[in-house]
RNA sequence: GGUGGGAUGGCGAAGUGGCUAACGCAGCGGUCUGCAAAACCGCGAUUCACGGGUUCGAAUCCCGUUCCCACCGCCA
């Protein structure tokens, strides 16, 4: 069984058939730097984080870009507001972004280019589609000619007559066509601006996509991505942009995560209610985020609140544990049942098809979870029963790599070696126990608390790990 | 208005014709333990928004109804 992704292009199910087989080129639209980033830019960051996972996995070889929105009017505003040159703003939000990426377990992109890096090619893919009659200067702005395209709308699934009743230019633009959309904007004071064949101005939005793109991964993507609020306008314009000018499918396969709502309602930065990453990560782990971004799928909306956050840290806690435990019986020389190996070694190929057969049925990362934490209780059963090391070992390596795929990782199952206070207050304590001190015992138990170590009895000896 | 997507136990969330409706969280009872912790065992939706219908059989298909959300200016 193959991976297959929902194509919102042809609304269906599609096999992945990139290009050049074995090779898989992926586009995603990347933030705008105005600002922190917020739990829905974290959805998407993290659902094209696992499929790049997932794709590199099962043997691909990928590029995935990213591109970085860095002159815009929502920074040049955010800029006038606090003083400062929209340039500073910019990278300032992108440090914090690849901050809170990080957190989340989300790899850098291969590329991760920048508008302001691509102005020359913009200019140069505006005057092409001046040429070919799909663009036009006005005012000192350049617009694009939607009724030029007829296909317009076939993403979205919307009719150019549908649009076109509720669109109107705004005072000061020069459109010959309410649904024209900017390609080029010109300067006003103040604004950073770049030299053109049609005045000092900078890009428009979509433009960038399209360019950035062709730049980086040729004409046609295998896949290109974003949030489900840019299939319009947005990824309409690219393609609109693209196909036009290169006479090439834009992309061969589009995907699109669905919103993130607060209380029912999308959580967005224009509506103010919006809940950011890095204010989160001060009392919620990325693990536990990002395992509760991953619990619905994908293309359904996902309510936050923060009931829902910690129900998902606990989810993770359990996991780390298991893992845990099962690296503890590992590092100890333990002969186990044959029996017990037996139904490990099924555990682990019953695991490995169920996440397989989960992630390449779109992505479903919630079913990979749920395998996930069959294999788990599994896990602990096979414990309870006198798991020996060596299959102990089998089922943490299984668990990891599968935990990996969906992005959790970096906290490895080895037992971490103890500070030497630590140490030396465990056998103290196991000491204070063979001697039935128990009220010395329990006060020790208590010290290591305080400083942070769990302590748990088991008959293999003291269990001990970070309190949680 | 146009176009999409939803409604499943206390909460989150799988399941799209047929094993006892996954999985996680929370709760309750039990086992293990000196006590714990972790874990395990057991209990919990006679029912899948509502009303009809098709079928030997439906949460899953059809019709109708109610409610909710997203996109149609910016937004992941």
């Amino acid at each position: 069984m193959a991976l297959q992704l929902y194509d919102t292009l042809t609304r269906r199910m599609q096999p992945l058939v990139p290009q050049h087989a074995g090779k898989v080129g992926i586009y995603v639209c990347g933030p705008t730097v105005y600002n922190w980033i917020h739990v829905g830019n974290a959805r998407q960051l993290v659902v094209f984080d696992t499929l790049r996972r997932w794709l590199a996995r099962t043997g691909y070889t990928l590029t995935y870009v990213q591109n970085i929105t860095d002159v815009d009017d929502k920074i040049i505003a955010r800029a006038q507001e606090e003083n400062l040159p929209a340039e500073e703003v910019a990278e300032r939000f992108l440090a914090a972004f690849l901050e809170d990426a990080a957190h989340l377990g989300v790899r850098p992109p291969d590329a991760m280019p920048r508008a302001t890096q691509y102005i020359p090619q913009m200019i140069a893919l505006i005057a092409t589609l001046i040429e070919k009659g799909y663009a036009y200067a006005a005012g000192g702005d350049v617009y694009y000619r939607v009724r030029r395209f007829p296909e317009y709308g076939k993403l979205s699934g919307t009719r150019i007559e549908a649009l076109a009743s509720g669109a109107r230019i705004l005072p000061g633009e020069a459109k010959e066509n309410p649904l024209d959309f900017a390609l080029w904007k010109g300067a006003k004071p103040g604004e950073p601006s770049w030299e053109s064949p049609w005045g000092a101005g900078r890009p428009g939005w979509h433009i960038e996509c399209s360019t950035m793109s062709t730049a980086l991964l040729g004409p046609t993507l295998d896949i290109h991505g974003g949030g489900m609020d840019l299939i319009f306008p947005h990824h309409e314009n690219e393609i609109a942009q693209s196909e036009a000018a290169f006479g090439a499918p834009f992309a061969r396969l589009w995907m699109h995560n669905g919103m993130v709502t607060l209380s029912g309602e999308k959580m967005a930065k224009s509506l103010g209610n919006v809940r950011t990453v890095h204010e989160l990560l001060q009392r919620f782990s990325g693990d536990a985020l990002r395992l509760f971004l991953l619990s619905a799928h994908y293309r359904t909306p996902l309510d936050f609140d923060e009931h829902s956050l910690e129900q998902s840290q606990a989810a993770v806690r359990r996991l780390k544990t298991t893992v845990q435990n099962l690296s503890f019986a590992a590092s100890h020389a333990v002969q186990g049942e044959p029996a017990v190996a037996e139904a490990a070694k099924r555990c682990i190929r019953r695991l490995e098809t169920a996440v397989s057969a989960a992630l390449d049925e779109d992505l479903h990362t919630a079913r990979a979870i749920a395998a996930l934490f069959d294999a788990v209780h599994e896990a602990n059963q096979l414990l309870q029963e006198g798991c020996g090391a060596e299959a102990a070992a089998q089922l943490v390596t299984a668990l990891e790599d599968t935990a990996a795929l969906l992005g959790l990782e970096g906290w490895a199952g080895q037992t971490e070696a103890l500070p030497a206070e630590v140490d030396a207050l465990v056998r103290e304590r196991a000491q204070a126990r063979m001697k039935r001190e128990w009220s010395k015992a329990d006060a020790l138990r208590s010290r290591l608390s305080e400083l942070g170590w769990t302590v748990e009895d088991t008959p293999l000896g003291p269990r001990v790990r970070r309190r949680a």
